[in-house]
DNA sequence: TACCAGGACGTGC
DNA sequence: GCACGTCATGGT
């Protein structure tokens, strides 16, 4: 089935390029995107942004379509600040996906002291050899692993597909997850939820952002890493030092807007803007 | 060659 | 509690 969509406030490049998402290739004039065992074709034709898939309901919610995206772009600019507003403008088609849990803790751990082309590379090394064969209207793919395959590998798998030292935090995690699933983290509070994160070996503060925001929608998150220290620094003429203090100030500073705006920030840093 | 990339862990204090 | 060295890998 189809959905299509104005893109004004959605639009395919700005919403999977902007580091948030790994799973997604070019296709044809658009982009196939994958989630956990799913898979979507995405293009623009017309003013209209179109998704092809077989689960209009789950795309429906994973491009978080039932949202004012408006709204936001307009709080962004009402802060006037320049890098902000830049980026606020010029991709205000940037949304926030409402992803796969266990396959973001699995890719944000991926992520750490990491650049996302190779995050990509090790993703789909592991998806290859661990996932379900998938077949679509657009040529097979592979879903991404369930918890069970990840933990029954070998930790040979993940440092065979380039996880180097973050081998035995996917063995780790995903043998926890197998064991006790993920049921406690539903239901808490950004605070609550982050730190129960934390309690999994190998995701950090920056990881449990990143799983808070991109996996359980937690708006106000705010994930910092080496590009929004960047911005805080040269943006913001920040003075703090420590990564966690520097999200409490961004998420004091934006509320519930925090994780739409560090998505502005850290997109439109990467882009030079 | 040294540094960087969507950082986290273990140790020492 | 905090600072610091270390952890694979590939690109520049």
């Amino acid at each position: 089935m189809r959905i299509d969509y104005n893109c004004e406030y959605f639009n395919i490049k700005d919403t999977l390029e902007c580091g948030q998402v790994f799973r997604f290739n070019h296709y044809k004039d658009g982009y196939l995107v994958y989630s956990a065992d799913k898979c979507a074709y995405v293009h623009t034709d017309g003013g209209k942004t179109l998704i092809d898939s077989d689960d209009g309901d789950y795309f429906y919610r994973y491009f978080d379509l039932d949202r004012d995206y408006g709204k936001i772009v307009g709080a962004a600019l009402s802060y006037e600040i320049p890098l902000l507003s830049k980026s606020a403008s010029l991709c205000k088609g940037l949304r926030l996906l409402n992803q796969n849990k266990e396959e973001m803790i699995y890719s944000f751990v991926i992520s750490q002291n990491n650049n996302i082309p190779r995050i990509k590379g090790i993703i789909n090394k592991i998806c290859t050899r661990l996932g379900e064969r998938m077949s679509s209207p657009y040529g097979e793919y592979y879903a991404f692993p369930s918890s069970s395959a990840l933990a029954g590998a070998d930790v040979s798998v993940f440092s065979e597909a380039g996880a180097g030292y973050r081998d035995g935090y996917l063995s780790s995690i995903s043998k926890r997850i197998c064991d006790e699933g993920i049921a406690k983290l539903e239901n808490l509070s950004t605070e609550e939820l982050k730190k129960e994160l934390l309690t999994y070996k190998g995701i950090g503060p920056k990881v449990a952002d990143c799983v808070a925001l991109f996996a359980f929608k937690k708006t106000d998150s705010f994930p910092v890493d080496t590009w929004i220290e960047k911005v805080y620094f040269e943006d913001f003429n920040g003075k703090l030092k420590d990564r966690k203090k520097i999200t409490e100030y961004f998420v004091n500073s934006f509320g519930e807007y925090s994780g739409f705006i560090q998505q502005y920030l850290f997109y439109g840093k990467r882009l030079n803007l």
